[in-house]
DNA sequence: GCGTCCATGTAAATGGTTACATGATTAT
DNA sequence: ATAATCATGTAACCATTTACATGGACGC
């Protein structure tokens, strides 16, 4: 997804600021299938307002910055609906771990373990922030329900599947010897 | 992964021409965690073997055009296996049929059924894909073992959520009637 | 005839991230 | 003191993908 749907799309859930805009897509339960950083973030509002598909609103704080609060307007909500329609590309898992754990049978054992308790702990790590997010706040239209508890199974499917078969790449120290590529 | 180390990785396990491994990266079990196009293959490759890690072999075929083929060197393989001490960075799951559905209850629901229709069928597709690959050569190496069926299981998985949660979009007549977002 | 697979390569276009630039406040 | 959080914005940099360029063989 692009930056300036990216954006519409944090903004029908409620005005926000660029930095807000980032802080959801980051922490929040949506940080597993969607990113978007500062340096895209700015110049995609500022071309959603050029356009006429939001509005800002500068709001002063104390012993803050003052931040630019932007607002979907009518036009920006149709355009958005409209950009839904198209069919969506295929999802793209990537992966770079998995590409070393491809050639895991000729890693040295140590090396082994430590990226498979790593890897095991980063999810972990994924599962319980999503989980403590969805238990904070139950009450969510269906749409981000079905999102949020989908990347709950997947993180469950992968931790899973690696607690169970990391057996496959530890147990092959007499493959390692024997220099199997 | 950058194309070169991808190019390398593949070419680890055999000789291969620019064109075979984007086959190789397309159709195979690995096209679920790994993508290449042709157009940064070609540039990996060349900049390989000026570098002295890989060396080629023009093959004339008939019937065909010449395919140059590729063979990783000592110092490449030293290289790769270097490369692969790093830490990995993150996985990244991107999605846009979710960023879509997160919107699922707004949508008409005719389009949110065959949306997820359309879903299942594209999953269910690429698991019989890699069934039906991993049935084929069931003896590979632990590292891409564990890999592919990896994927298996992560397809499984989505299959299993989409199926047994596509009520909580399509249960939600009266709350798009109602308007809500 | 037309599309697809084989096969390589380059260049333009794309779209992002990272780093730079600035600066106040608060927590450690 | 030092780092982190808040807050915006620009520009350099990076790596891709897409399209272009070329061309024979094979199936429909």
């Amino acid at each position: 997804m692009d930056a300036k749907t990216l954006c519409l799309g944090a903004l029908m859930l409620g005005d926000a600021s660029g930095y807000e805009i980032r802080k959801f897509y980051e922490d929040g339960p949506y940080s597993a299938f969607h990113a978007v950083s500062l340096g895209s973030i700015y110049p995609a509002l500022n071309a959603l307002l050029t356009d006429g598909l939001v509005t800002v609103c500068e709001m002063a704080q104390d012993g803050r910055p003052a931040k630019k609060v932007y607002t979907v307007t009518e036009q920006g909500k149709a355009v958005f609906m409209r950009g839904l329609e198209g069919s969506p590309g295929a999802d793209r898992f990537r992966s770079d771990m998995l590409f070393i754990l491809a050639f895991g049978h000729v890693l040295p054992p140590a090396r082994r373990t430590a990226l498979l308790d790593g890897y095991l702990e980063e999810y972990q790590r994924m599962r319980a922030e999503l989980a403590a997010c969805i238990d904070a706040n139950p009450d969510v239209p269906a749409g981000r329900r079905f999102v949020r508890d989908f990347g709950l199974a997947v993180y469950e499917a992968v931790i899973t599947y690696v607690a169970e078969n990391r057996h496959i790449l530890e147990d092959v120290v007499d493959d390692a010897v024997k220099e199997k590529v």
